[in-house]
DNA sequence: TATGAATGAGTTTTCATTCAT
DNA sequence: AATGAATGAAAACTCATTCAT
């Protein structure tokens, strides 16, 4: 793993190879960020060559975020992209819920980037990384509006709305493991319905109060 | 300040002041959680004396955050009390909107929770302190349900999907300074609404899916 | 040695002793700063203990420094503070060298100030150094000035161009290990005396010079 | 600047280019000794390629360092070739003064050289260093016990003590900024005078007990 | 009860140097 | 000769928590 990377396309697995290295590592344990050494060793790696890819810690985090949003948007993307049917909302639900059931570690990854990632990152990265964002969410954004014939403006309402939801319910429902077991007593059974069905009810009334006439 | 809290009052006056010291340390910088050091100069008292009242640090700050709950269910609660009317979801609804605005920290806090407090908490405090939250959030939830003519747990899910959207809405809109700064490019328009009219409207759009036969 | 040090003088006392610690790990290797953890380890103490009795490491260095010069100027007061007498010169040469050869590390130290030393290290406490020091030179050359019937300012001036003159020939004629046994080669004798009587040498033509009518 | 250098003389050249790119950026910033990537960076080069022409950073500054010293030495020389004059003396302070005025980085250089630059350099290139400046030191010794008829060894003298004396100064009177700030309060002027002209007085001083009979 | 002295685990980042290309 | 990717050692400091007084 100390072939070097000359060319910007070697160079560019590379940032993948640690990026992937950070995302098995905080899957493997999403309660804390693993630390710069334990990616380094993880990779292959020694830990100044992952400084040579990534300024900071928290960029390599942030990088691995947005690489989860720009998937999920992908994701949102291609079910408005097909044919106008229907059934597009319902498949757009199946949709979004499967890839959010892939990630399990997206929305930990989430919850900790409001405290912790975006201290310490570089104006013109977190930038390029905003932009980057807005530009994808602009895209699917104007497809939903056209697919559903929405005004200008209702399909970033809508994605945003409908990821705060998302976030939001899984920071209400995502216990950490001592927590699953003291809220498995019935008592709390009204606070630990199953995320994903919870998630897919909330949407569902969402979106009907959203795009009522 | 040192003067000894022997009866019971007496110590919960003494946990309730360095709680409150806890609030205005966070409220003064509420990107970051105050040290134990602070919290007991704020309050007056020698650090080891905190521990006196709270097992760890996360205990403060969880404690602070179910006053926080406690307080917005309770105004919840109230508007609910009142007399039946027509315009109750309207009420409702500045009265939520204005309990955040009075607690701006209330939304950090909480977002901070997730991923720091509540490591560290021993199980049983963490056991009463969701049940305290439960208790609120199940009698706030039967007067809903009362008042709305709606049908068992229809309760719950308003209150907890409501809180969800919130929170949510709240991680996405809130940035740090530099980041402000950053997105006052009015490029970035479209992902930085004001956060109290998105919510407002998030709102309306969900409670209108929801309370939709 | 984690007998708490309660009263202020205990405390002093435990100052004191990370003091002599980082001195003892000095003059043992004085090529470069012992690291703080070595400090605490042969203080027998851990090393959040010695950051309560100093706010940074340098603060350490330019105490022990301090605490050197204070040493070094109360030799030459003694001398000073004796009867009037003809040797008086003679003698103070004798009590200053006398004094340099008992702490071969403190010019060592001292050279390393320049580059090390003043960094990071707080104002107030830097101030305080300073003032200490200004004193104790203010009143040994007053002292001088009136044994040796100088005018107001000349005592002052001999003690600062006496020390310039020792610390210049120290770092002209100190060498690491490695150099000494390069410069041995009889080539570079005329660039290696001995530096205690080039000192002296030294010291004798300033000091004539200087208290010539 | 990747031309290849291939014959001695280009090499000469790009050597002496890598040492003025260390001086300028040691002039810039007198406080720290750049990086090896930034004297790269400054001399158009890449890293690898100043370790073609030095082994270690610590021989570009020292070899920096000879520098300013045989420059510093052709001026002495320069004054005591001229054709003997009673004023020999006034303008070798003149001269030697200027030259410190010219080059205000020398003396910070020197003084880190005690701590920093004789680590991690090479045996057989720190003794040619050294013989360089001893032949130097010899010549213009040898010149100036000519010119002021003096005895063998003591131009060599003169030169080191006044070199002594010189650093010994400059330690004691160059402030670091926060320091210079700190200092300013009346209280330390004692301790603050000009460096040139505290410089001018002590050798001054010297010189007069040097050449007294 | 109250105090505050003592503890010590835990991690990022820089940068001189090497060496494959 | 020139490049620049890769290496990895090295250390200060904070702060939650404990416990002797």
């Amino acid at each position: 793993m100390c072939a070097r990377a000359i060319d910007s396309e070697d160079k560019a697995a590379r940032r993948a190879e640690i990026l992937s290295a950070a995302r098995r590592l905080f899957l493997h344990d999403s309660r804390q960020l693993p630390s710069v050494a334990q990616i380094a060793t993880e990779a292959g790696l020694a830990k100044g060559t992952v400084y040579l890819y990534f300024q900071t810690k928290e960029e390599i985090f942030f990088a691995l975020l947005n690489e989860y949003f720009a998937g999920l948007l992908q994701a949102v993307h291609a079910v408005f992209e097909a044919p106008a049917s229907d059934d597009v909302l319902t498949r757009f639900m199946t949709r979004y819920l499967a890839y959010l059931d892939a990630c399990p570690e997206l929305l930990r990854l989430d919850a900790m980037a409001y405290s912790v990632l975006e201290r310490n990152l570089d104006d013109v990265i977190l930038r390029a990384f905003k932009l980057e964002l807005l530009q994808g969410l602009t895209a699917t954004a104007a497809l939903i509006e056209d697919r559903l014939g929405l005004s200008a403006g209702r399909g970033l309402n809508l994605l945003m709305r409908t990821y705060a939801l998302t976030r939001g319910l899984w920071q209400s429902l995502d216990y950490p493991p001592n927590l699953k077991l003291l809220l498995a007593d019935p008592v709390f059974a009204p606070i630990r319905p199953d995320f994903r069905s919870e998630l897919g009810a909330a949407l569902s009334e969402y979106w009907r109060g959203a795009l009522e006439s």
